[in-house]
DNA sequence: TTCGTTATTGCAGTTTTTTGCAATAAGGTA
DNA sequence: TACCTTATTGCAAAAAACTGCAATAACGAA
């Protein structure tokens, strides 16, 4: 288990919205998932520990998790995942080859983040971004 | 019209693909819509000019489209949206708050892409990046 | 121009995702 | 602890997205 439940539960409740057993369950299924979680698994392990959950409420509660910045979600590949929020955010570096999914410290994005800003006066918000291409394996190391 | 049916033409059948009517007047109605449209705007241009053309024809052909690079694809703000590939490609701000969309030159992303390729042996292909975030108007011009 | 191959379409399902609403239960208050 | 308000769930039905397959038609070859 990755995330504290504590947190979580304060940080729904602050905004005046409930900690249910479903919420919970999700939440701990998203983090058991090794990253990028897609929605079938998470059905698949909520519904191993209570197999009355709804798949409605599945999908709404993803929405609800997402809206309170809770998950993150991003498209990999052709599929929806989902991953725990984390303090620091990370991006995804996916092969378009072999799917290989690389981590991404954010830091390697305050460059374009600053140009940005300077430019266009936008302030990003870069929580999850996925970007794609070729990885060293796919595509010989001197490409 | 923005494109070149005659090049699109060509394109298809070099791979061994035909280009059918239904083909061209998808293309034409993504062509005609301001740039980033929805599937249900596609539908709706293209079942003026022939209502006989099946969604599932739609669904089938943009899928077909996007695998030959001749459309690009990114979800704004929930939806997920079409736009004709174009020689360079470009990326788009989006702003979280009122939802306005820029266009960003290709350009801004070389450097990250440079560091990519050095660092990770990673040959980025972005062809169509949507960056959110908050726009000059929405955050103060001095965020 | 005609013919044959086979990519593509339309149709009619099937599956996936979303929605409305009554019943339930979380969590603040007394 | 018991009660009350109303956020949340489960159900069932609707909408959206996707598929399999027989019929059609694009387009290269003769």
């Amino acid at each position: 288990m990755t995330h504290h439940l504590l947190d979580y539960a304060t940080r729904i409740r602050e905004q005046g919205f409930r900690l249910t057993p479903q919420r919970q369950l999700i939440l701990d299924a998203i983090c058991e998932g090794d990253q990028h979680v897609t929605f079938e698994e998470i059905c698949r392990r909520v519904q191993a520990k209570s197999s009355a959950i709804n798949q409605a409420t599945v999908y709404r509660t993803l929405e609800f998790l997402s809206k309170l910045h809770l998950v993150t979600t991003a498209e990999i590949s052709g599929d929806k995942v989902y991953e725990i929020a984390t303090e620091t955010p990370h991006h995804h570096l996916v092969c378009r080859s072999c799917g290989a999914v690389e981590s991404l410290a954010d830091s390697f994005l305050s460059e374009l983040s600053a140009r940005l800003r300077q430019e266009y006066h936008f302030k990003t918000e870069l929580s999850h971004l996925v970007i794609t291409g070729v990885c060293a394996k796919c595509g010989g190391d001197n490409g």
